[in-house]
DNA sequence: AATGAATGAGCGTTCATTCAT
DNA sequence: AATGAATGAACGCTCATTCAT
């Protein structure tokens, strides 16, 4: 019952909004009585901390396998972390969509929990790009916080606006955003650098 | 006053939301009442609608004095761009990021307008690139589309966490960004694009 | 000005009733001001004491004329008055539908003041069945006051449902209320008083 | 609690009006919060709906039980259903003065569905006289329409005024409207007929 | 004679939450 | 494990009215 809570809420969160949605309506959707929502949750914040907390646990426990894989170059590892947040766009689409809006409403103490996964894993991309310049597979004098945040920006923003089932399947842009973060899109990228600054 | 209760309003729904920000919250912080709110919004969506629409118009309008500059490079207009989207922040960060969060609370006429105007945004970034492009200036093959989502995910993300007044300057973001998107990150992105695919 | 503010209020109040209609609804459909409204009337309250007060006057000086006329029998003046009801509903129906409905919403001491302009209207009736029973054109033993409550009713439940533009003209109708009103509706009148008490 | 929402209501609706009787008016005479009252009613106009719709719904039932008695005349019916209306003045009263006044407040939906029970209550009046017609209880060449519209006039209107306490029985009342219908007041109202027309 | 900005009280309605059963 | 009745605080919005100009 609690999971079917869950999983109601967070299709209803992502088509009305978090505040849009009462508790009336998540549990008319499953036709039981907000008795039953209040004996499985506290609070309808309670209920958004676990749609949260389950949709950034995961990932990062995800990302956490793909960077402990020792038989990886960086560049696979950056390929593989890229692919795995765009293909999450099928299943996890709606939980992320819910995740990136409602963040506001969570209590400072619950926004903080959360907020520390959220920089984890933007520290594990950061990471993995100071370690790839390191060992030569990236650019020299990368800024590797600011390309971290890039990254994110590309796949994080996808979320917004692919639809899995439209023309492009998630390995064709996965492809195509893995090659665009690296190897740029001017028809000489290398020279291209140094023109630019 | 009518400006005075937008300025204020953008003030307190990117602090709080739009949901959470009552009128009462608005007009108390100008010491006004009720009253004088409805007197120059019909609704607390027409509000929500102007702030949409005066960010998106004004935006709309900048980008096309970048494309109508005879005298630049496709190369050249796309980093006048990222630098208008990144030195914006400072001014309109507010704002835009009440502009990708509630977009939700906007009736479907409503969002409808706002949405003509958004993908006039991306399109004519797509454009420039399927320009670039053709005229050799960007690579061969590139699905303009998709790196217009990528493009547009790198620089609306920065709204998210990017802090104007923090260690790095819109200068120095700016030219990150902009050679990340031409040149990559790979150390010798020339070949990576084949290993890659 | 004055009085098309209230022309214009009778329709509005008439269609829409007197607390659905706002000084709003009224100012907008004569394209002036709420300021102008203030000018000429102190209250909402005022402006519907006005239409009552105009309304019931009128009235109740029209059925003054009708019996001073001392040409005319009783039975004459009763089916003038009749008339005069009948054929008001074509120029004064919407004021006596507003009168009738919204009393509710004067003042007690508003109300007192046209309860007995009314109470003489009926006062008027119940003498005028009182002298023709004394003269001998009405029946015996009529008791005039509920007699007088009963012609009222037919005639103002016609401002509720009467249409001037309909199939049956006023002259028809009011003739048909005479009769019924003179001469009943049984066969053979005369002997159906004693069988059915 | 549903039941005595509805009574509570009615008594307020007829002293102040329904516009001017708040949901917080009628939760407070029977010392609950206003969340009791949204429990039963969706809105205040569902409750207005809810009084009128039992208000004509039961009177509709009753006359058909008048109709419905084959032992009576045509007279005799007529009679019976002038007493049903001025009896229920007493228990009814203050319902159907809400009903009368109040129709406005419905939605047009709503309004419509009412109008049907009025329409047949009053068609079935007018099929009375029609049959009494027919079989010759009633005068020739009545025409059965109007007539019904005037005996509901002097009923309908007994609800403005009749104080089932004052000084007149309903029983007295009753039978001085059946016998002004049925006979008039014309001291030889045979002959009256021709004279008026 | 008329305007337009502002007020403030109140309204219908919503909703997360509680609690006895 | 679940219900249903009830709460109470807040919300978006309306509107008659005031008043300086």
């Amino acid at each position: 019952m609690k999971e079917k809570i869950t999983e109601q809420s967070v299709l209803l969160f992502e088509k009305k909004g978090f505040s849009q949605t009462s508790i009336q309506d998540i549990v008319d959707a499953l036709n039981v009585t907000k008795g039953t929502f209040y004996y499985y949750f506290s609070s309808k914040e309670q209920l958004l901390m676990e749609i949260h907390f389950h949709y950034i646990a995961d990932l990062l426990q995800r990302q956490r396998t793909i960077i402990a894989d020792d038989t990886s170059t960086y560049k696979e590892k950056l390929r593989r972390m890229i692919r795995l947040l765009i293909f999450d766009i099928r299943d996890k689409g709606a939980s992320a969509r819910v995740f990136f809006r409602e963040m506001k409403h969570l209590s400072d103490a619950n926004a903080e929990k959360i907020k520390q996964k959220r920089d984890a894993f933007r520290c594990n991309i950061e990471k993995l790009i100071r370690d790839g310049v390191s060992n030569g597979e990236f650019s020299k004098e990368l800024q590797a916080d600011m390309i971290a945040f890039g990254i994110l920006g590309v796949t994080n923003w996808s979320y917004q606006w692919y639809d899995p089932n439209g023309k492009i399947s998630e390995d064709a842009l996965s492809t195509i955003f893995v090659n665009m973060i690296l190897n740029g899109i001017a028809a000489d990228s290398i020279h291209n650098s140094t023109v630019m600054n």
